[in-house]
DNA sequence: TAGCTGATTCGATATCCATCGAAATATGAA
DNA sequence: TTCATATTTCGATGGATATCGAATCAGCTA
C-alpha cells in the first residue's frame, strides 16, 4: 500500500466537489455525496475511500449509517490556500472550526445524540448502574427501569418497537461508546420535550439549553 | 484554451520536484530543473509552460537565459499547507519571504545587475544623460563616454568583446529595463570591486554595502 | 427467516496525460 | 555567415485512473 499522493487526490474535479461540500464542517453520507459531485454512488464510494485513507476525511458510523466529514481543519485551510492560487472565487462559506467544535461537543446521530454530550451520558448511567455493556447493545437494569420510568421514557413501550432497544454505538469525536437505538431515541426525544437540548431542523448540530446544562449537571454529574 | 487545473498541476511528482526547487525563492534555469526533476529537458519544458500559464511560475529572461522563480508568496504558502497534510516532512529550508523581497531588491540576472537596484540605476543613468535607450540596447552618450570612464569603466575595451555592448534586459520583478550586456556586467563587477555591492556565489542574490547605499544616493541619487 | 436500503467491491473500458525521440526554433558567440 | 547552446514543438506511446454495470456486503426491519 503506497503512499497516497495527497495532492493527486485533489486534482479531481469530483473528489474537490466533494470536499466543497464539506468545507462547512457539515457530515453527509456516500449518497448525499455522490448526488452532489454528480458521480454513480459506486464511483463516490471508491473516491471516498482514496480520501479516507489519505486522511482528509473521516467516517462516522451509527447503526448503518456513514457519515463523511473533513478530518482537520488543516485539510480546509490547505484547500482555501489551493483556491487562492487557482483564481477561484473563495468560498463564501469558509468553514466554521468552531462549528466544528460544537459538533464535536454534541450532534444527532441518526435519531439519539452523539458527541462528548452522549459518550458522557453513556458514562454516567453505567456509573449510576442504569445500563450495563454487554457485547454489542447495553442493558437496562432493574435499578434503571425505575429511573429511567421516573425520568419520563415508557421502557415496555420501547421494547414493543420493531428496532433494536439499546444499541452501543461507537462516537467518532470520541471514539467511545454511547447509546442508540429505540433507547437513545426516546431519551433524545424526551430530552427535546424537556428543552434540555434544541436540535435545528436540516442539520445535525445540537444546542444545549443553559437548563439542560444544569440538569445534567444535577442529575448525571455531567460538565461539558 | 481551458482554465488550467491548477490543482492537477501539483499532483503530478515532477512538477512538484521543480516547485520545491524554487521554494527558497531563488530562480533556476530550465536545464537545471529538469535535471533536479530527473526528466529531459522537452518534458521539463513542457511542465514549465503549463505552470506559467497557471501563474504559478513566473520567467524571467535575461539575454538568451530564462530563469524560472515561484510567482508569489502565495504560491509557496499553498504548496507549504498542502506538505502538511500530506503527511510530508515540512521543508527543512522554509521559503523565506523576507529573502524574495531581498531578491527583488538587488539578485544578479546572467552576470550584471537586476531588481530594483538595477532598474533605478538604468533610469539614473538616462537620466543623468548617460545612456539613452534605443530599440533593444542602449547607446552610451558622448556625456557618459567621460563619465564611466572616471567611474572606472573602460568602455574602448568593453566594446572590443565579442558580445553585446549594452543590452536592454527587462526585469521581472520590476516589469522595467535595465542594463545588461557586456557594459551591465562591466558595472557590477565595478560594483563589487568598489565594494558597493558584494554577491554571493552559488546564489543570486547581491548584498548592498552600506558604503554602495551611500555612493548610490550621492552619485546618482538612488535611495533604495 | 426474507426483504430492504445504503454502501462497497470487482471488472472492464475509456480517457487523460507524462514522457521522450526527433526536429525545429531562438539567440548569442566565433 | 556558421556554429553552439538552450529551449520549444510535434508525434507517438505507455501507464495511470475515473467511471459505471453487476454483484456483493452490511445492517436494520418486518
Amino acid at each position: 500500500m503506497d503512499r497516497p499522493n495527497t495532492m493527486a487526490l485533489l486534482a479531481v474535479p469530483t473528489r474537490m466537489a466533494m470536499l466543497f461540500a464539506l468545507m462547512d464542517g457539515s457530515a453527509l453520507p456516500a449518497s448525499e455525496l455522490a448526488h452532489r459531485a454528480g458521480v454513480s454512488p459506486q464511483t463516490a464510494s471508491h473516491h471516498l475511500a482514496l480520501l479516507i485513507e489519505a486522511h482528509l476525511l473521516v467516517v462516522e458510523r451509527c447503526l448503518r449509517y456513514r457519515y463523511y466529514r473533513i478530518a482537520s481543519p488543516a485539510v480546509v485551510e490547505a484547500i482555501e490556500s489551493l483556491l487562492v492560487i487557482s483564481g477561484q472565487p473563495a468560498l463564501k462559506e469558509r468553514a466554521d472550526h468552531s462549528q466544528l467544535e460544537r459538533l464535536r461537543l454534541a450532534r444527532t446521530c441518526y435519531d439519539h445524540l452523539a458527541g462528548r454530550i452522549a459518550v458522557s451520558l453513556a458514562d454516567a448511567l453505567q456509573k449510576k448502574d442504569w445500563i450495563v455493556l454487554e457485547g454489542r447493545d447495553f442493558q437496562v437494569t432493574e435499578r434503571g427501569e425505575s429511573a429511567f420510568n421516573k425520568l419520563g421514557i415508557d421502557l415496555p413501550m420501547l421494547r414493543k418497537q420493531q428496532r433494536l432497544f439499546a444499541r452501543r454505538c461507537i462516537d467518532w469525536s470520541e471514539r467511545r461508546p454511547h447509546l442508540g437505538g429505540a433507547l437513545g431515541a426516546a431519551l433524545l426525544a424526551r430530552f427535546q420535550e424537556m428543552d434540555w437540548v434544541r436540535k435545528k431542523t436540516g442539520d445535525r448540530q445540537v444546542h444545549i439549553s443553559s437548563k439542560g446544562q444544569q440538569e445534567l449537571w444535577k442529575r448525571f454529574g455531567i460538565d461539558l
